[in-house]
DNA sequence: CATGAATGAGCATTCATTCAT
DNA sequence: CATGAATGAATGCTCATTCAT
């Protein structure tokens, strides 16, 4: 009896996720092009042949990959797209943020790799990500100028940098770097209350 | 005639530095995984067999330049080794140290792509790497107690992740990113006199 | 439907043989360092990608040549391992040797080629084949005392070196070559029935 | 001052032996095709480039040192071309036959390697060797006839089994294979004075 | 005569991709 | 939907050969 629609669409999201699991481990390890679509078939068990009716390409593959690492990473900053409230906010959506390094160093990796690509230049820069970004230094903009800062703006960049150096430390070595001292430095500037 | 061992050292030193040069230059722009003994070759101006009079392998050649990369970055933050004196000596520094990433960004983008490479790790953990950098750190807490920090230890870490996060910003879109505002924001905090 | 580990198994075994036919054919004409991967895929009719799902690398291709030479030439001798009989069994190991040889140059040709290798020389003397060997001299021994002659040892020694010899010789120009004298002589002096 | 004609040939002559020596004691090792160029001159102490002005190619390297190895043991059979005068004159060409063999496994490690190749063939039986060949075997043949044998043809192949075949034995393994018993036996058999 | 830097064709090997089953 | 045998283009590397010095 064969299997129903349905089922088959089951079999085939878990199937993807399965396969682009599989990827997403072996990429956080080693370079994409050091990787064969035979070890990630491996890894993911199934037959080097089935990858090829999720993705048409190794290429499509590393693309999917990239686009779902941005995704998680989006969604982290976004909230819902909600405005940031008040240093309540602020304090848990940077903890948000840390926690989510912490416990997903594979993703990060990948990502800190992604953004040092050439290729991910244009993908940066293209019209969903800049509205992302665009929207989420507005929100910071704000809510650092509520908080009484001269410069807002320049204190995104130094809030960025931050962010950005501590985390690549913190991938690179997880067990030398105590990625929670720049979390509270952040916190103790950006959101006390007054 | 044959040519004299000087000329034929001459040579040797130039073609290597013409190889390694090239090298550096397309592994700053695409992992070196992806670029060919061809294409570098081609970009060298020297055939594919020349390569292999210069470097054993390709893996040698990769070596190579992680170690001039390395220990070109290193210059940078040794100064022949001497003590930082006071503010104007650490402003000296850190102008030294944003000037050369904003003058050799293929040299740190080589960099930040090393430190993301797993194999990088035994190498960044090696004695001669751990001496230079506990030395620096030595120095640095001297200086910044001096300056009246009451956690030296914790505006190290902050600095690094300053450091750290913008030159990865700006070397991945150096059009985009104003790495000044950082090396002001650094010496702002950092060097004031009193 | 994929094809069934049965069937797959079947057409591994076919191109196997197909691989390792067409190999020893071109190894016996020409040494193997100089003869390529690619002519001997031609010669089978296989790309040359494929050679590399039946062998790990040319060098194990080779040495799976070597076995199987070594194991069909050692089975001719053994005659599963029983005692020889007498003269007229003497006789058909005899004729079943040199029948062997002139039914099967290209094995010959190899056989000969190998035992004058170096990297062959460690191989031979493995346990395996000294086994073999030594239990083979040890019924030659038998034999040739009870056909009463004084010195088995050095007859043994004798007959050895003519097998070689004529082997050789005729391998190595089978048109020229009238292998059968020298059978013919081995039966007459070593097979008389008294 | 230049050196004289005089002096520039004798250093050609010796250069050239230098260059063949060196090749002949690493193709009695390996396969020329896996002995290069490089290696060659190393052994022999010149430059790459010295090599192709003594030799056109390898293959003419190759060939020449054929050649000289077929020479060397072609004068081994010949003795300035005089008739085997008896029995004493028999042995004595044996054991220099058998010294030869004992004192120059290089050499006739490279004839033995030789003659299984196909492109040897042709050079056997080139009109020279042939000539030497049917000559010497007209000796032996009325050498063997005033000795009293009945088919000095048959002798002859039986001979050239047992030398061809104890050699090859020698040279493949000189530790483990007594030569000489083959040798006495020869002399036994066909050098006894009546 | 002598050197070794330089070349490029050729080789072993890998791997993304296809396709018969 | 699923498999893995098969392909062939591309890659790292070697080596005979050339040639400026």
């Amino acid at each position: 009896m064969p299997r129903t629609e349905e089922q088959n669409k089951t079999i085939r999201v878990e199937r993807k996720q399965q396969i682009m699991g599989a990827a997403m481990r072996l990429f956080s390890e080693k370079n994409p092009a050091e990787v064969s679509i035979a070890t990630i078939a491996k890894e993911a068990g199934v037959s080097k042949g089935l990858m090829y009716s999720y993705f048409k390409s190794k290429d499509e593959l590393e693309l999917s990959i990239m686009n779902s690492t941005i995704d998680e990473i989006m969604e982290i900053f976004l909230v819902s797209n909600k405005v940031i409230e008040g240093p309540d906010d602020f304090t848990n959506r940077i903890n948000r943020l840390f926690d989510h390094v912490i416990n997903n160093v594979a993703t990060w990796k990948i990502y800190t790799q992604l953004i040092l690509q050439s290729k991910m230049k244009e993908f940066l820069m293209s019209p969903k990500i800049q509205d992302v970004m665009g929207w989420y230094q507005e929100q910071l903009f704000n809510y650092l100028q509520k908080q009484g800062f001269e410069d807002p703006a320049k204190e995104i960049i130094i809030v960025g940098a931050l962010i950005d150096g501590i985390s690549i430390q913190y991938v690179s070595a997880p067990e030398f770097i105590d990625i929670n001292i720049v979390r509270n430095h952040i916190l103790d500037v950006y959101a006390k209350k007054y």
